[in-house]
DNA sequence: CCCGTACCCAAGGGTCCCTTATGCTCAAGG
DNA sequence: CCTTGAGCATAAGGGACCCTTGGGTACGGG
């Protein structure tokens, strides 16, 4: 088996002419590339240099070998340099998804920190709920999935709502805590109180959001002894709170959302008992290690830390 | 460093999916196959290879390096290839040097066998003078080179006559023991004669043949008490036998010439004392070692024993 | 529930390779 | 002619590397 180390030494040794002088360019000693070339001639059944007095040729075989070195050497250099240009942020992509609605700070903040510290690296976004998300993580649709959790909901709960199911198996980077903010139309009777026990708000009509953000709000209401009736779901946040603030019903909804949301015709309150959600960035363990995947997880938890 | 047994290794676990099947194609253990993985990865700087639950998936980086592992590893198999052909002698050029003349018979058998024999080499002939053919040798203007010699010669006279320096660092493969024949018109007086000693013939004009030759055959007479008249000196045989033929002189002839000339009008004579030359051929150490230089050695050794 | 597969880990042994040290040859220069 | 320096070959020693063996764990099928 002809190694590429044997080719690289004797490529010094045609250039130069010499094994004392190839020794001196691949920084060993001579007898080293003595027996190199030794070995290589062993390995090639034939000889490839002949030593003729003074001066160093080439044999036939030995021309051909050369021949061929450049191209092979050539393309381990363009492999190496292609690979350290991923480990070393000068190149490499991430997919990124996150759940829907979720990160409309968070996310375009991080991409642009990472845009401006490498520029080589390209991020890009798919949506995705959190059952899918983490599935399309397992089967390697994407690198990094951003999801949410409840810490205090049962696991019973988890499972009924689709909450994605174990991520023991995964790399768990905390982001951020999110509290949960009530959102009542600006002319409610509670409009303007600080803070409101949340069932208080047992009698009004809901306005849910995604369906585990739905299953959350059900078993804190329940918790608080009633079960809220809702007579809307959805996922986008501008339209919860378009129709809270159109009078239809209170919601409950993540801080962070609230954010990005004109809150036109609504009013925030806090609630009790306070709620938080926890939004997590997920990877493999694999992943993890690898540094453009590590970076964006750095930004994205820059970016949470505001 | 990346090395080629790396990327062997990598491309099939890419292509199986699987360590443990990549080593069956291997033929090696699983153990050996997780080892050269991770020192790959430590030679890339980031991770190659995701282990997810029980598929093996490809990272950005390994799927460049497994890319680039194909080219890589063809023109190493390329390489061996071309070296395999020229050990194999399925390929090869040898050039081969002989004194003019000197091999008309030896030399086109012994490269028609080549031919027939290892179809892929390729012999070349080109003609010098043995002075001019051992540094050709040396300098590696050719691989082999045909050369003779007369054992009984003094070295001074070797040296006088340019007899072509030491052959003590070559490789000397005698071929054959050439008698030397006397050459005398057909109506010559001694023409009949089966032998004679070369002092009957002090009288003649004489015609050479080449420097040495001629070096050489001033010296044999010497030494039989005459110095030859010489009026004629060509390297050609067939000229050498066309003056003899027409009266011009006699001449001493290696007989193995003689096979290829047509002796119109002259005959030929044993002399005495016996002379023979010695037709050698000569390489160098390293290039005895070449496989088609070997064959090429063989064959004229063959040929020499007819 | 057991079993087969697949991977990782740790330990052992063998091989390979590099270095140091030594000897030889050749060529240049006093 | 002898010396000196350069260059290659060889032998011995030590270290690194790699492969195998054996044991452990997790997952999926009969």
């Amino acid at each position: 088996m002809i190694e590429a180390r044997h080719l690289r030494v004797l490529r010094a040794v045609a250039a130069t002419g010499s094994f004392s002088a190839a020794a001196r360019e691949l920084g060993c000693t001579q007898p080293a590339v003595s027996q190199q070339m030794k070995a290589l001639e062993g390995a090639a059944g034939t000889p490839l240099l002949i030593r003729s007095g003074r001066e160093m040729r080439l044999t036939e075989a030995g021309r051909a070998l050369v021949r061929h070195a450049g191209g092979i050497l050539a393309g381990l250099t363009a492999a190496e340099e292609e690979v350290a240009a991923i480990a070393g942020l000068r190149s490499g992509r991430v997919r990124l998804v996150s759940f829907p609605s979720g990160s409309s700070t968070l996310v375009p903040m991080a991409l642009a920190e990472m845009r401006a510290a490498h520029p080589g690296t390209r991020v890009s976004l798919v949506e995705a709920e959190p059952p899918g998300s983490v599935e399309m993580l397992r089967s390697g649709d994407c690198e990094i999935a951003l999801a949410f959790r409840y810490p205090q909901v049962s696991a019973a709960a988890e499972a009924v709502s689709g909450g994605g199911g174990e991520w023991d198996d995964l790399v768990l980077r905390p982001l951020l805590s999110d509290r949960l903010v009530g959102v009542v139309p600006e002319g409610h009777k509670l409009a303007g109180a600080g803070a409101v026990g949340i069932a208080e708000l047992a009698g009004e009509p809901w306005i849910a959001g995604c369906p585990r953000c739905r299953g959350h709000l059900v078993e804190v209401c329940e918790s608080e002894g009633f079960t809220p009736r809702i007579d809307f779901a959805t996922d986008d946040y501008p339209t919860v709170v378009g129709l809270v603030g159109a009078g239809l019903g209170v919601a409950v909804l993540p801080e962070l959302a609230l954010e990005s949301v004109r809150t036109k015709g609504a009013t925030t309150l806090e609630v009790e008992p306070a709620v938080r959600r926890e939004v997590v960035a997920l990877t493999l363990p694999d992943l993890a290690r690898v540094p453009a995947v590590a970076a964006t997880l750095d930004r994205l938890e820059r970016a949470a830390r505001r």
